[in-house]
DNA sequence: GCCAACGTTGGC
DNA sequence: GCCAACGTTGGC
């Protein structure tokens, strides 16, 4: 475990929350429409851990974990005309958009709200937290992931 | 390549 | 609902 990398993924809980995945046990990241947040995904190796963050919700934060599967899969919604993902200018011998799978690993006993997490860091450690921040996905240092774990295990 | 206008995200 | 901070688009 060593080399593994540490991501953070957002979710709408209203649309797509920790307990779907878990009632699911896998899922196609896909929807992600966003150049930088999808060559993220592009850089994510299967065995990587990704904490699952609810946003938009009251209150947002951590809720759990994930860890890659499979990557550089097409995203099957860009084709969908009846999908809200649906892109126009994609093309199916040149797709634009692409996702990660994603395989259920626990969720935390305890949530972890974005308050409490700018409370333990100094908003320079966390990109989470860096004010503007709009990314959907984004890699986690491992020091930070590790801390995040310490806190939301010791509870 | 610049940049203004517009759209989106997401915490508050 | 507000708005800051992006990202995207398109005219030039």
């Amino acid at each position: 475990m060593t080399n593994v990398q540490w991501w953070l993924m957002k979710s709408e809980p209203n649309v797509y929350s920790i307990d779907d995945l878990r009632n699911e046990g896998t899922t196609l990241w896909d929807g992600i429409r966003n150049y930088q947040a999808r060559n993220f995904m592009r850089e994510m190796q299967i065995g990587d851990q990704v904490f699952f963050y609810h946003s938009n919700c009251k209150p947002p934060g951590i809720t759990g974990l994930m860890e890659v599967i499979e990557t550089n899969l097409i995203d099957p919604t860009q084709f969908d005309n009846k999908s809200n993902y649906f892109d126009q200018k994609s093309k199916k011998e040149n797709p634009r958009w692409d996702c990660a799978k994603l395989k259920y690993v626990r969720k935390f006993s305890k949530f972890l709200s974005l308050k409490e997490i700018s409370q333990i860091f100094d908003e320079s450690e966390l990109i989470l937290i860096r004010k503007g921040n709009r990314l959907s996905i984004m890699p986690i240092m491992s020091n930070i992931a590790l801390q995040l774990l310490k806190t939301l295990d010791n509870s």
